[in-house]
DNA sequence: CTAAGAGCCTC
DNA sequence: GTCGGAC
DNA sequence: GTCCGACGAGGCTCTTAG
């Protein structure tokens, strides 16, 4: 496969191009070139020609248009003459309308990049230009279109792996076919229909090891359950109706993704049609097979017992490298798909490239839990740090000179909606950080508002100014990743602590106290839960910064409470908990007579207790019955744990239990000793 | 102009 | 977010 | 010790329907 990118439509090379290879496609932003590329590759006789979007992963500025074109060989019998030329050509990347200061480029495979002039390149056949251009110096080979961090572009690695199949050697081509969306589904289908996880983990290996580095970020992204475009507004509803499925199976990963990615972009008003058009557009290219993988995967619910975490497994298998590599680069990217494509194509030193960088978000350091303080501190390892829980929003907040990132825990970027955070970071006094922290919203006397006013501050994007005067938000950092330039994430807590304290004013720090000593430490607890606040995090004062793992190394401690309530009813589980019934809807004694529900909660079950429920409720089913929902008799009582209870204005009593799980039934407990909503009212106080 | 639905984010 | 099951 | 998949609460933005 080759691929080259230019600014514009250009006849020449398009003709040169025609003349060369089998199969045409265009990637571009701007409609119009887009059109007259494909009235001249079709003249040209081409029967194919894709329309992708370009993106920002080459390194092109935002704004910046280009014209990808990828060209491959789709039959082996294409003279070898055409294949030396086609090696020779490699791959040209020219941002347009970069006036004044503009990069051009140009890398062969295998090769070094060398210097081409725009004018030559647009006005010439391919071949002159590259005749004509000079060597160019290998250090500044990383203009725009050039891989961003050395190896993470998919130009680069495609690049690579044209010299790694054997492009460059005419003699001996290799046949490389097209990874299809059939054979992630059937993939995906062995991983699932596959218990043991050293069987999946052989099943999406063997994949990786024939896809090319073009579809490796695809078909690692579909294959550990997500999407290269995250998300594309696409739901259930969008999917009532699909049209008909096709029956020969030849959609490419290119074609599937260069549709979603179409989907994403569509805006404004009629943008649900036309979402729903390319929708349909979509799934009328694929069987049915794949039309119920594709409809799993918009959902994330492949449910195929594989993500990430088998997946890096998977990629360290077929690449030859350390899982630990993988999941080390994984941290500091975090994006999977592009770290397994780098170690597709450049194996553990691509893996070891990957550096912490500012402005690009880490895969947090996360919490285990453990039920009370004593029991944190034997898995911390006493002495340890207890750090004030706060009920905010995880923040890592990154400065590189006067300008400020701040992510949140699944790395989007919410900089916008925290200005109060932004501020605080640029009057620290070093400019070059990566710091980890919570954002919350505090009251005028420094208690905490509830959760949901925090989660509403932080979320919004309108109005922002007027927001943070009738609500400011506070921002209390906890670790340090980076300070002043150096890098702190393998250093233990100990260290980062002082960095931390260093470039951090006492103020904004996470209130912490380092002990040994269980009874202290109970104190502390209580002192915590008194101000208002959800608890502690229990830290080795060893560990390094594990990011992205629930590790020994962090452990939270919360407050639980308990309420003895009442099964209302039940719906129908899926996936593992098909045929049963799983979530139970919970209701709190009405004084004056009746139940007033309270919320819902699947968890705490075992499969054995869950058999057990589904029977039983089968006996007290009564009322509205539907293939959602089973109304019972409310003669059961359950102890349900939980966090606490929030406002709602969802549930008919005004409010809502927070993280609400099953303990225990109650056989022993009649109807009317279950708890009133007058308690529960007590409680949210 | 308002309300409701859908999707996606936080915990 | 929590929890149970499976490796 | 880890990973996965069962699904909970609220609330914001964008779009469409009335």
């Amino acid at each position: 496969m080759l691929e080259i990118g230019s600014m514009g439509y250009n006849a020449a090379l398009l003709a040169e191009l025609a003349g060369s290879a089998g199969h045409v496609t265009s990637v571009d932003i701007d409609g119009d070139i887009v059109e007259r590329a494909r009235a001249h590759l079709t003249a040209a006789g081409y029967d194919r020609v894709e329309v992708v979007h370009a993106d920002a992963e080459y390194g092109v500025p935002s704004g910046a248009p280009f014209v990808r074109i990828i060209v491959t060989v789709a039959s082996p019998d294409i003279p070898p003459a055409w294949l030396a030329q086609l090696a020779t050509k490699g791959r040209i990347v020219v941002p347009l309308q970069m006036k004044g200061r503009c990069h051009r480029h140009l890398t062969t495979p295998g090769t070094r990049s060398r210097s081409v002039n725009p004018k030559d390149f647009r006005a010439q056949p391919l071949s002159r230009v590259l005749a004509a251009s000079r060597p160019r110096a290998q250090s500044r080979a990383a203009g725009p279109g050039a891989p961003v961090g050395g190896v993470q572009g998919r130009g680069w690695e495609r690049c690579r792996h044209l010299a790694d199949i054997g492009w460059g050697n005419v003699g001996g081509v290799g046949h490389h076919r097209r990874v299809l969306l059939i054979d992630v589904v059937r993939v995906s289908e062995a991983v699932t229909r596959t218990s043991a996880r050293l069987g999946k983990v052989g099943h999406l290996a063997e994949l990786l090891g024939r896809v090319g580095p073009d579809e490796a970020e695809i078909a690692i992204s579909y294959l550990s359950g997500e999407l290269p475009q995250r998300q594309v507004g696409v739901g259930w509803r969008t999917l009532e109706d699909v049209p008909q499925p096709k029956l020969a199976a030849t959609a490419t990963l290119a074609h599937v993704d260069e549709l979603l990615s179409r989907i994403k972009a569509v805006s404004g008003a009629g943008s649900q049609a036309a979402r729903r058009a390319l929708v349909g557009e979509l799934f009328a290219g694929l069987t049915s097979q794949e039309q119920q993988f594709m409809r799993r995967l918009l959902f994330g619910e492949l449910r195929q017992g594989a993500l990430d975490g088998v997946m890096i497994e998977a990629v360290a298998k077929a690449s030859g490298a350390p899982s630990a590599d993988v999941r080390r680069a994984l941290t500091l990217r975090g994006w999977l798909p592009a770290v397994g494509a780098a170690a597709l194509t450049g194996g553990v030193d691509a893996l070891r490239a990957f550096r912490l960088e500012v402005g690009r978000a880490v895969s947090p350091m996360l919490a285990g839990s453990a039920p009370n303080v004593a029991a944190a501190l034997d898995k911390a390892g006493a002495p340890a740090a207890l750090e004030w829980k706060l009920d905010g929003v995880r923040v890592q907040a990154h400065r590189s000179g006067s300008e400020v990132k701040v992510f949140t825990r699944t790395l989007d970027d919410i900089t916008p909606q925290v200005p109060e955070l932004v501020e605080g970071v640029l009057a620290m006094p070093y400019d070059d950080l990566v710091l980890d922290g919570e954002v919350i919203a505090l009251r005028p006397d420094g208690r905490p508002h509830p959760f949901q006013v925090t989660a509403s501050r932080v979320s919004s994007k309108t109005d922002i100014e007027r927001l943070r005067e009738q609500t400011p938000l506070s921002v209390f950092f906890f670790d340090a990743l980076r300070v002043d330039g150096a890098d702190l994430l393998d250093l233990p807590y100990a260290q980062r602590q002082e960095a931390l304290a260093r470039a951090v004013p006492q103020g904004l720090l996470t209130p912490r106290l380092v002990t040994g000593e269980t009874a202290e430490a109970e104190r502390f607890f209580i002192d915590v839960v008194k101000a208002g606040h959800e608890g502690l995090v229990v830290k080795s004062l060893t560990s390094p910064y594990a990011a992205g793992r629930r590790g020994a190394g962090w452990i939270k401690v919360k407050p639980r409470h308990t309420l003895d309530l009442v099964v209302l009813a039940a719906e129908w589980g899926h996936g593992r908990r098909e045929g049963k019934l799983s979530n139970l809807h919970l209701g709190a004694r009405d004084p004056e007579g009746g139940f007033v529900m309270l919320g819902k909660t699947f968890k705490g079950l075992t499969d054995e207790l869950l058999a057990w429920q589904t029977e039983r409720f089968l006996e007290l089913a009564e009322g509205p019955t539907d293939s959602w929902t089973v109304t019972l008799r409310p003669e059961l009582v359950v102890e349900i744990a939980f966090d606490g209870v929030q406002r709602s204005p969802r549930y008919p009593g005004g409010m809502a239990l927070r993280f609400a799980r099953v303990l225990r039934y109650r056989p022993d407990k009649r109807v009317e000793d279950a708890d009133t909503v007058e308690t529960v009212r007590s409680l949210m106080l």
